[in-house]
DNA sequence: TAAGATTGAACGCTCAATCTTA
DNA sequence: TAAGATTGAGCGTTCAATCTTA
């Protein structure tokens, strides 16, 4: 067969291609209007947005952070690195295990993400909920939950997050 | 205030958080495995995939071949230059518009898209519609076009495959 | 003058190798 | 010997500038 997909149903299929237009086309939406409005990459954006959600003076490991960003330590390094020099955050080596670095923001990053929000959060919102219902809200959440939680080991921080919540 | 999220409801926040993790982490597992199994990437996968199913012995205009890809015409360009050189495609310049290069799979790209198939409908199985049910199926479908749809022009090749699929 | 496409430089990401401390 | 983190080389993407044909 030519055709790679054909062993899904029509039903998965046209899901698949539906998804794929999601999966490809709302980051980029997401990137373009941080970057235009507030120099930040989307990333960039999670990392901060992480530590802020921290809920300790003493940030976050650089490994627990990675985890959390669903991403990889040269990664976070690099990027960590960026923040640094702009004067974003700061590296703090870990009193009690000097191999630990931990990341703490400055108050010139968690200015940065307060001025991007605004913008940020409407633009989710014009992206994404203004164009489902209540219901569909509630669908996509489990949906996406099914998929992700048998991907990898759920972030630590997402879960607290997820408890400030659901309180 | 510091949370940048603050303005969506409470269950929008926790949509949106899930949502994230779908938006990161699924385009990974789907690049990681065509990678590793068939030397492709997935947006490589894509152009192939639609050119397979453009139903066409002309080929596709490299401007049609981006938008379809969701994508632009340097990156393209680029991409097409890779994917010559392996013999997976040609470029031909159009006879009735000389500005235009139609991109042409050959062969030796259907094999390697063929090859590809089992393992990657078996991985986009595995990730995604073994942990949905019919409904939530219908229901991811509505959603992803929902948002899609608002995002952007629908791609042409996009609604033909639509098209054969619902027939 | 505009449409279609390509190029080259700057930037970010990936991954193996490396460094440091436990 | 292993865990935490960084580095550097290679590769892909982005974007402005450029080239070619209409």
């Amino acid at each position: 067969v030519s055709d790679d997909v054909l062993w899904l149903s029509p039903e998965e299929e046209l899901t698949w291609i539906a998804l794929i237009g999601v999966l490809v086309q709302l980051p980029s939406a997401i990137d373009a209007q941080l970057l235009r409005d507030s120099g930040l990459t989307f990333f960039e954006h999670g990392v901060l947005s992480s530590l802020s959600h921290a809920g300790t003076e003493d940030g976050l490991r650089m490994s627990d952070l990675a985890t959390i960003s669903s991403s990889h330590l040269p990664r976070l390094s690099q990027v960590i690195t960026r923040m640094e020099t702009r004067g974003w955050v700061r590296r703090v080596t870990d009193a009690a295990d000097r191999r630990v670095i931990r990341v703490v923001l400055l108050p010139e990053g968690r200015r940065t993400l307060d001025d991007a929000a605004a913008a940020h959060v409407a633009n989710v919102r014009r992206l994404v909920f203004d164009h489902l219902s209540a219901t569909q809200v509630r669908q996509l959440r489990t949906i996406a939950r099914q998929i992700t939680s048998a991907m990898g080991s759920p972030s630590p921080l997402l879960e607290i997050r997820k408890e400030q919540l659901e309180r």
